[in-house]
DNA sequence: GTCTATACTACGATAGAC
DNA sequence: GTCTATCGTAGTATAGAC
């Protein structure tokens, strides 16, 4: 993931080690809460570091906001265009999928979503969701099953059942653990909802 | 809303002008990003003024997110309670109003939310919505009607399927007009949608 | 009450020794 | 590559004139 120098392969280089903390930060914090020097101290290293391997504050958050971005997308492309999936199945997949990389990075949502707002201008080229969508098997799929229902209704209800409780979680739940078991309920729960969505 | 004071009572009263600005900026950019002097040329008054006033940001913040709360509150808590009404008028009702009221404050969702994940302490007191839920007419209906699944997980959908869009506007939805078209065809539709997840 | 000028602090970034 | 020390700037807040 890192270009590996030729020197000094140690797997937390301090390169890395700092990018491990940009990441943690970024996310908890966002870009203009989080300070450089919360990352230097997150990482164990010294402020100047921090310039001295990635120029500015700005460069560094770029590349965590890509890998971010890079983590969404990996999850939700191969499975919305993969033609030998069915539609039941292709909506399974992306609920337990989904959840299971959410239960592992559950300030992601709040963090993309809130940086996008921030700075709508820096992602108008990176984010054409909408296009990559709209050509996918999945919203074909859609409109052959209910045509008398813009399919942009189902993914905003799908996604939102999926994510919304990431984003509210401090107001809505409890505890940590109730929280992870909870989300494993709503796998299957989500998935039988959104096919009897599907159904009337 | 705002106290009145024996003089000067036009309605743009110089603090009425800056809790108006800063009611703008800060739901806009969020606390930390918001510079005070953002509230004072939005308020087109002098940046002194804002201090003489309302003593610093953090005292302005702290009622500008007074307000939003009560205006998140005061929607869903008269629905919630009311015995006169029906589960399934519930849901209507809290639909049809929730999105009403988004649609004129697209930002308020991921203001609040964010701004509670920032400060999660700041609103340990402020917010026991869960307790509030839990003892609602609203919760006793959805227990009596399906004793197998936990309230919440109807609750988190049913919110999840109103407020996500507004959330994920910048990156699911094109322009402003096809949106707001869209979240008034949603009203129905996440009404008959939340009935039938009832009816399995 | 409203303004100008300024004090104070916090942060990002860099210079320069090792 | 890594550190210490420091510069420059931007932001909150206040002092004091009107």
């Amino acid at each position: 993931m890192a270009k590996s120098k030729g020197t000094k392969n140690l797997d937390t280089s301090t390169e890395e080690k700092i990018i491990q903390a940009a990441s943690k930060v970024f996310t908890q914090k966002g870009y203009v809460a989080t300070r450089t020097r919360d990352i230097a101290e997150e990482a164990g290293i010294n402020l100047a570091l921090l310039n001295y391997y990635f120029r500015s504050k700005e460069k560094l958050f770029q590349l965590i906001m890509a890998e971010k971005l890079q983590l969404l997308f990996s999850v939700i492309l191969p499975i919305v265009n993969n033609d030998d999936l069915t539609l039941d199945e292709k909506i399974e997949t992306l609920v337990e999928n989904y959840i299971n990389l959410l239960v592992d990075n559950p300030d992601l949502p709040l963090f993309v979503l809130g940086e996008i707002k921030a700075n709508p201008e820096g992602f108008k080229d990176r984010l054409q969701v909408r296009k990559l969508l709209q050509n996918s098997s999945f919203v074909r799929q859609l409109r052959e099953r209910k045509p008398d229902v813009e399919p942009v209704h189902f993914i905003v209800s799908l996604l939102g059942m999926t994510v919304f409780p990431f984003i509210a979680k401090q107001v809505l739940f409890a505890d940590d653990n109730t929280f992870k078991m909870q989300m494993e309920e709503r796998k299957v729960l989500i998935a039988k909802w959104a096919k009897i969505m599907l159904e009337t």
